[in-house]
DNA sequence: GTAGCTGCAAAGTTTTTGCAGAAGC
DNA sequence: GCTTCTGCAAAAACTTTGCAGCTAC
């Protein structure tokens, strides 16, 4: 995802191209994989923008997703977080997650074997699938091991 | 899901047998499908039970949580939504949804493709997947109608 | 120059918590 | 009877909004 696309994304759009929506999109794409919270990114903008607002990112973040440039997703613990759209697009596919249930962390993953799925749906409702999110809960290999050393989940 | 199951595994868990706690599980039983918001199940409750407190349905809904009867979803509305976990218990596999972008309406899927996904990720990662939760976005049939016949989106 | 954006402050909404009395076991 | 739970009230936490000055173009 380069920075000129961005601008030309935006200035397509009718919206301007600012610093802060250059940051915001900056701070994503040099933490993948981190599915960072609307704090978060507010953190790391304020070290280079002191006087940036939390409320900025909030309407950023807003912008950024009306344009697909970036996803919405939410681990169930009370945070939306938010990731790059790859290089994709208003069309593109986003990537899976699998989340420990012991430990909390999250994986993502690249595969995307749902294709059967979709076209199941498309024929038995006449949906059309556009997007998925795909959420797999379990036990990562740390904590399956700590689990076999006897110690309770 | 019955009752008395409900019952046996609460004192099960060391925890009360209540009104509220009942009340809450047989709304969301008679509800299948509705994917109830907390306030949802609230105003439900409040037609038996008037007297009864939103403080009491989150602090319910958390117990069911914790008991694997309920499963917690979110479509991104702002609103953590809720819904039986079948009759499966601990182990079950939800099931998915197919949410249309345009009109926001929510299919419930039973279709259950995603052994092949699981697999390779214990093979790859050594994540053992104890549960998913899959959502679809899309356009719907009457929607797909609707932008066929000439209106934008 | 004009439209849109940001900083600042305040408010809105969903969810959580403290505490005393009530209910389950 | 002791422990847990609920109602009530207040607070916490995340997110949104109003407005005046500033920035992009």
């Amino acid at each position: 995802m380069n920075e000129e696309k961005v601008k030309e994304l935006l200035r397509e759009s009718g919206l301007k191209v600012t610093s802060q929506r250059l940051m915001v999109m900056n701070i994503l794409a040099s933490h993948p994989d981190s599915h960072l919270t609307a704090e978060e990114i507010y953190d790391l903008a304020k070290e280079s923008s002191p006087e940036i607002e939390l409320a900025t990112i909030y309407r950023t973040l807003q912008v950024l997703l009306d344009l697909h440039l970036i996803n919405k997703v939410d681990f169930d613990d009370g945070f939306a977080r938010y990731e790059l759209n790859g290089e994709s697009g208003a069309s593109g596919h986003r990537h899976h997650h699998a989340i420990c249930t012991k430990c909390g962390k999250v994986y993502s993953l690249e595969t995307d074997l749902l294709d059967t799925l979709e076209q199941e749906v498309f024929e038995k409702l006449g949906f059309m699938v556009t997007d998925h999110e795909v959420k797999l809960y379990g036990l990562c290999r740390e904590c399956r091991s700590e689990k076999t050393n006897g110690k309770k989940l």
